[in-house]
DNA sequence: ACAATAAACATGTAGATACATTTATTAATT
DNA sequence: AATTAATAAATGTATCTACATGTTTATTGT
């Protein structure tokens, strides 16, 4: 649907404010779609993210600075997830032996059975995307990058 | 700059995928880089958002229902957002006659001319995207349009 | 007209977020 | 080696959000 229907807002200044408010609508769209999916699970879009995050490191501990640079949302706070998702046992923490300020985050098997379950309702998700073809996916998300300069 | 780097992910399942996590991701971006804009104003994104509906308005007021429908951020809390900004004297609240159950919502002459300082520093972010051209704007802008179904 | 239902907004509350500060540990400097 | 600076993470706190509930006014049905 035309995002100016969606939020009734006739003219926008130029493409780039129009394609700026888009790309903020449709996220907030994606967000929410994605909560709701998640929420059976007592699970946040957040926490989510994080097991993503720990399940890519193929057992590799992660430490809570790693997580936080790769999280999607670089503004929450990765420490007090976490404690969220070790109250749920779907990670565990210890002090790095290597160096002790930082913690090794590692997600267990809880948490992967969590993932597994969840992972083919997001893929049915992001297949909502097909309705433009896979070139076109390509091509938006490069511009993409090249937006953030 | 490319996704793979900017969230350390190497690989993703399907370009879908790459573009779902690269929309929230450059959206949260320029979440970021807007509040920064706004806050020696004391400003939120959102509550820059509600003025900016209200001075579309033309004078006209809004519900705070019609305000809740056209923000970005479905999910945030109208009435309290309003209240940040009467407190601020950036508008004016008045029962509605014609149905006294809705409330009037008119920006007044401090919200637009607080409006009007913070416009050209918008206006500059919305400018960062010039790396990509009008055409490619619009392109985007459709196929975003058309993702949302 | 009267009761029941719905609509528009406000409010209460638990939990989450943003930002600054604090604590613990390591690295650098003198 | 002792002091200072820097880094990693945790925590304090005010604010914000999500969701349920409450309050007031309108609308509907009988």
């Amino acid at each position: 649907m035309k995002l100016e229907e969606e939020i009734k807002q006739k003219n926008f200044n130029n493409p780039y404010q129009r394609l700026s408010i888009n790309i903020l609508f449709t996220a907030s769209w994606i967000n929410i779609q994605t909560a709701r999916i998640l929420k059976p699970f007592t699970i946040t879009p957040q926490q989510y993210n994080v097991l993503r995050i720990l399940r890519g490191q193929n057992n590799k501990p992660a430490s809570v600075g790693l997580i936080q640079e790769r999280m999607l949302d670089k503004s929450s706070n990765a420490s007090r997830l976490i404690d969220k998702l070790l109250a749920k046992k779907l990670v565990d923490r210890n002090i790095c032996i290597e160096d002790r300020r930082q913690v090794d985050i590692r997600i267990i098997q809880k948490g992967l059975a969590l993932l597994q379950e969840i992972d083919p309702l997001i893929v049915e998700l992001d297949n909502q995307f097909k309705t433009i073809n896979e070139e076109q996916a390509k091509m938006m998300g490069d511009l993409l990058d090249q937006l953030r300069g």
